[in-house]
DNA sequence: CAGTGGTCTAGACCACTCG
DNA sequence: GAGTGGTCTAGACCACTGG
């Protein structure tokens, strides 16, 4: 029932800093003067200073000491995103894939600066509209390495998606997301049945396996039916 | 030069799910084995598997075992966020701030709801335009509860943006976001120099100290001229 | 140099799950 | 009961910083 004792550390030193006793920018006591304090181990007094600086609460240096983190942290909220076919079961639809266009296409500069690979080089290029239910929730265009995914081309993606394609030929080390509005166009609008110029969600996501860009991807959302949420800390 | 044990382990272990040696579901060795194999003590082991599991790439129970994690990981990118003084600044470009509206009002059923509130309650709002340059880059709504910032009406919010006012009362405990895409109605429009209709990437804030909620806000940003990015992993 | 954080060890006790 | 993860201790060595 008890909280462990790193935790009854971290929320004694938050209670600190929220209340003002220590503001951004002051030193707090070192480990060993914590350690005596709260009479724990010093490897426990560093547990809870060390999740405290990866939350953002805090600043340390070697050889010199740890300090109360800046403004930065207040404003900076984590969004987490899980993939179409997962967001659509969590709500308790069915998703199904529509398949509408794959095959081999070459890269325009914009695309190739984005997987750093050459101009025109030749890569797998799939499109799959995401149904819930009726409705096309979103629409994916991916430009895939062929190197990475050989096989990419004679996938079924109404019965895979093209994400959990590559996942099994290996995990993803690292990825990037940037998020944007954007008016609709003719193409993307008719696949998600929305006006052209209604405002959409776009995702547009890079992935990294093996140390280089194997994945590319620019999703479309209809605005009305899309959004992303995120939280951080204990909303109580 | 060589880096601690405890990261090695890490490497070590994403390799063998990399690689596709463990897949998603199976069960790893347990902390003593490993312990043998790596040759290190329990707790480096420990804190290796402890922050694999924090990165989501295992899953851990209690009295049964270490198992791999499932797909949803792959597909969840974090996004960072930090305030538009920031962000404006962190660009090299001068940021302005001007105060549009800064007044009482009643709380309307859908405030209410979002800040836990009764429908009608009276508290602070303020409306403020973010410049980049001459750029409207942040149209800002805020509601704010009275009783955690009583001088929120006496601020100047040209010379301290709304958020960094309220964090000089006290650390924000909690907080969520909500990431939208809206087509400009007339009033956001006009303040943001876009045409009526135009897409925009709104975000939707709430932050939680002393256990309630003590402000709500909604962020339009032009889509042009905004958008988030997040990344995870080691992007080489 | 003394003080700091970063890491590590070899043990230990506990709560939990499963057969 | 045996095996698991979760935590904790009391020491230790190191790299780094500052005066």
């Amino acid at each position: 029932m008890t909280a462990p004792a790193y935790a009854k550390v971290k929320t004694q030193l938050l209670r600190r800093i929220s209340n003002g006793r220590w503001r951004a920018g002051d030193r707090i006591p070192s480990e060993h003067e914590l350690m005596r304090e709260f009479g724990v181990a010093r490897m426990t007094v560093g547990r809870a200073l060390r999740e405290l600086t990866d939350e953002g609460w805090l600043l340390r240096t070697q050889g010199v000491g740890t300090f109360v983190g800046g403004e930065p942290r207040a404003e900076s909220h984590p969004v987490e995103i899980r993939n179409v076919a997962e967001e659509i079961a969590a709500r308790g639809h069915a998703h199904r894939a529509e398949p509408v266009r794959l095959e081999e296409a070459e890269l325009d500069d914009e695309v190739a600066a984005a997987m750093e690979r050459a101009s025109g080089e030749r890569v797998f290029f799939s499109e799959v509209v995401h149904w819930e239910g009726d409705q096309p929730l979103q629409f994916e265009r991916r430009w895939v390495a062929p190197d990475f995914a050989p096989d990419y081309l004679a996938q079924d993606f109404s019965r895979i998606t093209p994400s959990a394609h590559l996942l099994k030929i290996a995990a993803i080390e690292a990825g990037e997301q940037i998020v944007r509005a954007e008016a609709a166009d003719r193409r993307v609008a008719a696949r998600l049945q929305v006006k052209t110029g209604a405002p959409l969600l776009v995702l547009v996501r890079r992935t990294w396996a093996r140390g280089r860009v194997v994945s590319h991807a620019r999703l479309f959302h209809p605005a009305q039916r899309f959004q992303l949420a995120g939280r951080f800390g204990d909303v109580k």
